[in-house]
Formats: C-alpha cells, sequence, structure tokens
DNA sequence: GCCAACGTTGGC
DNA sequence: GCCAACGTTGGC
C-alpha cells in the first residue's frame, strides 16, 4: 500500500515535542488512545513508515510542531491491562485487547510552527479534519496534499 | 433501541 | 477556567 499520512494530537502537559526530543531515539510509543474510530484507523490501516504530524493542543498556540514517521505499526496498548494506569480498560483481556498502540519516531522538529489559525484560513486545508467542527480524534488521516501544504508554511 | 446523564476534549 | 461538542454508559 502506498505511503500513508496522520496527524497525532498530544497536550504538551502529557508529552511535548521536548519530550519527544529527549526520548531514545527520539522515538516514543503512542499509548492511551480511548477512541474506536482512532483505534480503527491505528489498527487497520497505519503502517511502518507512514507520515505523521505531530499536533499539540491544549497550549498557546495549538500548532503542528513536528515531522515523524511510523517504526512499528498496530500491537496492543499495555495500558489496557494495568489496574492502576489511567488508561485502564476492565473488559479488554490479553486475548482480546481492545485498543492499540504504535511506534513513532520523530524526524525533525519544523522549523516554525504551523498554527492552527494558520491552518483555519489556508484554504488548501480547510477540508483537514483538524479544523471541521466539533473534531475530536486525536489520530487522524491526512492528505498528501495537506501533509506538502503544511510543511511548505512550515519552512517560511 | 432510545435517550438522558455524564465525562472528556480542546479551542478560546 | 469556561463551555460547546461529542462519545459513551446505562436505565428503562
Amino acid at each position: 500500500m502506498a505511503k500513508q499520512y496522520w496527524l497525532v494530537k498530544a497536550e504538551p502537559e502529557d508529552f511535548s515535542i521536548a519530550d519527544f526530543e529527549k526520548s531514545k531515539n527520539q522515538t516514543t510509543y503512542w499509548s492511551g488512545v480511548r477512541n474506536y474510530q482512532a483505534r480503527n484507523f491505528i489498527r487497520d490501516e497505519m503502517k511502518v513508515g507512514d507520515g505523521v504530524l505531530f499536533y499539540q493542543s491544549n497550549t498557546e498556540p495549538t500548532a503542528v510542531v513536528g515531522i515523524c514517521k511510523i517504526v512499528r505499526s498496530a500491537y496492543p496498548d499495555f495500558t489496557q491491562f494495568n489496574r492502576e494506569d489511567k488508561h485502564y480498560f476492565p473488559s479488554a483481556t490479553e486475548e482480546n485487547p481492545i485498543w492499540f498502540m504504535f511506534d513513532v519516531q520523530l524526524e525533525s522538529k519544523l522549523k516554525l510552527p504551523v498554527t492552527l489559525a494558520k491552518i483555519k484560513t489556508n484554504s488548501k486545508l480547510k477540508n483537514m479534519r483538524l479544523v471541521q467542527r466539533g473534531n475530536r480524534l486525536s489520530v487522524m488521516p491526512i492528505t498528501k496534499a495537506e501533509w506538502d501544504e503544511i510543511i511548505k508554511i512550515s519552512e517560511k
């Protein structure tokens, strides 16, 4: 399958671009997704080598700040089995996991953050799920055209 | 299977 | 911190 493109969100309080840069091999596992639609994207469509934009929400400014790639595709999210974990999910079992995670590596920090404000005013980006009403997906697909446009904006 | 109540997300 | 939008839960 051709390379696909994604956008993932995190609150810097939980995981920031600085945390990402400090991670071993600039790689992290992406756990804690508890939305079925996002889960399906992860489980069924994400492939090693896919491109990922890293977006920071609930901060100032909210913006795409990094370019990453998938280095390991879906495997069971271990936090669902851990009673002590915030993301514990009692109905999931090792035999029948419900939630999945993946590993993602930071390739580069954008020269300039691409803010939500900029995305909203760019006609090429108006169809992104990110700017659609009430969107709450933390993992969403984007098109190659959107990927290219965001990278272009980040360079000037 | 409806739908009210509740919890969460996330921009502002 | 507020609150609108949305997903999930659970009583009936």
